[in-house]
DNA sequence: CCGGGAATCTAGGCATTGACAAGTTGGGCC
DNA sequence: GGCCCAACTTGTCAATGCCTAGATTCCCGG
């Protein structure tokens, strides 16, 4: 009796990167496991490891996968908008919309963090998120670190990482764009 | 032939959590075994889990412990000075001299959260930040919700969080606390 | 002094996991 | 048609978390 899925997947290394991006949004990196998402694709218990060589390059390849994501949603956001604000708030958006990647991206123990397409994933994100900080450090004198730009990304990083783990006190609402919004105002906007 | 140590250990716990400490600055949460610890300990592999119940009770006793930890360093910058520029530099020192209780209070999937003992642990922190907070916010009139505390705290957390995980560009130095406040002094110190 | 219950720790076992080695299948290229 | 190689399977091993049963020691009331 044959099996009836062919020998060959097809494209599974698609399918199990997709699998892996369910399994972090269900229970996060810690319960992450290569069996259970080689079970989810339909193949046998170690194919998952022939595309990625083991489980800190899946990871590297989840977190190569985010980077790129953010970059097209700050450049997007950039585009659309002069307002750094409506950026930060596009970072927030983007950690609680792919909360699975946002929590691999910044956990370099997790992955290979000099694998060259995250590095390359990191770099673009990087521009985009430096570029949108431009216009708010564009009028100032400054050194050659943007320091704005630090505080600026330090501050809708720090909202994300606080509001994925329940960590801010109720009353914000569960709109978490409106209430990065309010709270980015007040960096943002000083009389 | 006797064993050379005795067979109750005396004071298990609080050597197993030590050992937890050690092993997480060494290796993160992710690599942290109850096995390897039993062994630092000089223990039955066993013996941790009598104490904790199972690993999750071990984090949530490291939780517990850093968040008082946090709470007395919080309480301690207070009353050294008036400036919450200093309370937020302390918050990010807290994060690098206590990585390990750090990376493990923030990621409330690891431990039990809803325990008595880390919550009241987390309520002393939450106090001593919002007290520090409130000096900022004293002048202005605002929600029930001190937003600009939120403000503050996200930036100083953001900017640890960044620190640690090597995310933050090269050029800002390697003394964490000279750059985060010159980081912070951009939010705080608005003209 | 001592007896028994309770707390502490040991020993063994089971299911799951990540990683590795060796074999099998099948598509593409000459 | 035949061959090569990537894709996938099967089997195995050490390590881990958790459970249960049992051994040892402490403590406390009489």
């Amino acid at each position: 009796m044959p099996p009836d899925r062919p020998y060959h997947h097809g494209d599974l290394r698609q399918a199990v990167l997709a699998a892996a991006v369910d399994a972090l949004t269900e229970s996060g990196p810690a319960r992450l496991s290569l069996r259970d998402l080689a079970r989810r694709a339909g193949v046998s218990h170690a194919a998952p490891a022939h595309h990625f060589g083991d489980k800190a390059g899946l990871l590297t390849a989840v977190a190569a996968e985010g980077y790129n994501l953010l970059a097209d949603t700050l450049t997007a956001a950039q585009q659309r908008t002069a307002d750094f604000l409506d950026v930060g708030v596009a970072y927030v958006r983007f950690a609680v919309d792919h909360r699975a990647h946002f929590e691999v991206m910044f956990r370099p123990d997790l992955y290979h963090p000099d694998d060259p397409a995250v590095a390359a994933a990191r770099q673009r994100a990087a521009d985009a998120l430096y570029g949108g900080v431009r216009s708010v450090t564009a009028t100032r004198r400054g050194p050659d670190i943007p320091l704005a730009g630090i505080a600026a990304w330090s501050l809708v990083h720090g909202f994300a990482t606080l509001w994925l783990n329940h960590a801010l006190p109720p009353g914000l609402g569960d709109d978490p764009q409106a209430a990065a919004r309010a709270v980015a105002a007040i960096m943002f906007r000083t009389p």
